[in-house]
DNA sequence: ATTATCTATAGATCTATAGATAATGC
DNA sequence: ATTATCTATAGATCTATAGATAATGC
C-alpha cells in the first residue's frame, strides 16, 4: 500500500488539482474530502496523511486555481501584444468560460463563499490575486502607475461581477447580453 | 399546538424572512432547515407544513431578499433626486454594506452559489432582478432606453463584483481601496 | 373534526481518527 | 523499520417523514 516519495508527491499534487477543479464546480460546501480523494484515485482515509484538514486543502486548492489563472492570462497577453486588454476580456467573458467554472476564475466560481472562509484561505488566495491585479494593471490605460492600478481594480470587479450575474440568470439570452454588454463597456473605457 | 390562520401566515412570513437573512449570512449550504426554524421560533419538523422542500424556501427567501433591495434602492433614489446614481452607488459600496451581507444584496452575498442552484431558484430571483435593472436604468446616463439598459448592466456588474472582491480580501485597507476605486470609476462613467 | 406544530427518528451524509496492511528505503 | 494508504468507524451533522398533541374553527 505504501508508495514511493515521488509517487506520494504526485498524489498530493493530484489531490490539490482535483480539489481546485471540484471546488470551483460545486463550491467548498458542495464537495467532500471523500469526493476529492475519489477523483484523485485514492481512498478517503488517506487524505489526512497529506493535509491537516479540509480547510488547508481549500487554501491550497484556491491558491492553485488563481495561480493557474495568472499563468493563463499572462500567456494570453503575450499572444496578443497589439490589443492585450480586449483579448483578455473576450476570453474572460466568453460563453466558454461561463459554461466551465471548474477550470475558470476562482472568484467568479466561488467568490461569495470565499468571502466567508477563514483568513487562512483568504490569505492564500490574496497572494496570487495581487499578481493578477498587477498583470491587468500592465495592460489597462492610465498615465501613472496608480491610475493603472485603479483602472485594473475597476476592470477586474466588472469582469467578476458580469460572470457571476451571467451564471445566475436562467435565460441564456440574458446571459449573453450581460457578457456582451460588459465586454463593450470595458472596451469603451479603452 | 395549532395556531390561527393569521398566526400561521405570520409564521410562514417569519420563516422566509429568517431564511433570507441567514442564507445571505452563511450561504445556502451553511444554513439548515433547522437553523431557519429555530430563528423563526418554531421547531424543525413544522417546516414541512409550510413548504415542500428546502429548495422551495431558497427560491422564496432569495426572491424576497432581492425584492427588499429593490424597495430600498427605490427609496434611496427618491430621497436624492439631484444625484440618484452616486447616492445609490455610495450606499451599495459602503463599508456598512460590506460588513452586513445578511441584510444586503443577494448577488453579492450568495451570487456564486446561486449560479449552481436549480432553475426554480434562479427564476424566482430573476423576476425581481429585472426590476432592479430597470430601476438602475432610470438613473444612469444614456441617450436611448437601450443605451441606459446597457449602462445599467455594466454598473450593476461592477457593483456586485466590487463587493464580492472586497469581502474576499483579508486586508481591510485593500477592501476600502476596492470599494473607493470602483465608486470613483462608476462616477467617472457619469 | 380539522390541522398547525411538536417529538422522535430514519436514512444519508459529513469530517476526522484508529488500527491494519503492505511496499519503500535505510 | 518506517510509513503511505486502506478499511472501518465514531460522532456530528443534514433533509424529510411519521405519528402524537392540542388549539382552532366549522
Amino acid at each position: 500500500m505504501k508508495v514511493s516519495k515521488l509517487q506520494m508527491a504526485e498524489h498530493r499534487d493530484q489531490i490539490i488539482e482535483s480539489a481546485a477543479r471540484q471546488f470551483r464546480e460545486s463550491g467548498f460546501d458542495g464537495i467532500s474530502v471523500s469526493d476529492v480523494m475519489k477523483e484523485a484515485g485514492l481512498t478517503h482515509g488517506g487524505f489526512y496523511g497529506h493535509f491537516d484538514s479540509k480547510e488547508e486543502l481549500m487554501a491550497l486548492a484556491s491558491q492553485r486555481a488563481v495561480h493557474k489563472s495568472v499563468s493563463k492570462y499572462a500567456k494570453i497577453i503575450e499572444g496578443a501584444p497589439q490589443k492585450p486588454l480586449m483579448t483578455l476580456v473576450e476570453s474572460y467573458l466568453s460563453s466558454r468560460h461561463q459554461a466551465h467554472p471548474e477550470t475558470g476564475c476562482l472568484f467568479a466560481a466561488v467568490g461569495s463563499e470565499l468571502a466567508r472562509q477563514p483568513s487562512s484561505v483568504k490569505h492564500a488566495v490574496m497572494q496570487e490575486e495581487a499578481k493578477l491585479l498587477e498583470l491587468i494593471a500592465r495592460i489597462v490605460p492610465g498615465r501613472t502607475k496608480a491610475a493603472k492600478r485603479r483602472r485594473a481594480i475597476a476592470v477586474f470587479a466588472e469582469l467578476v461581477g458580469a460572470m457571476i450575474l451571467a451564471r445566475c440568470v436562467p435565460d441564456p439570452e440574458l446571459s449573453k447580453e450581460i457578457l456582451a454588454t460588459v465586454s463593450d463597456s470595458v472596451a469603451a473605457g479603452q
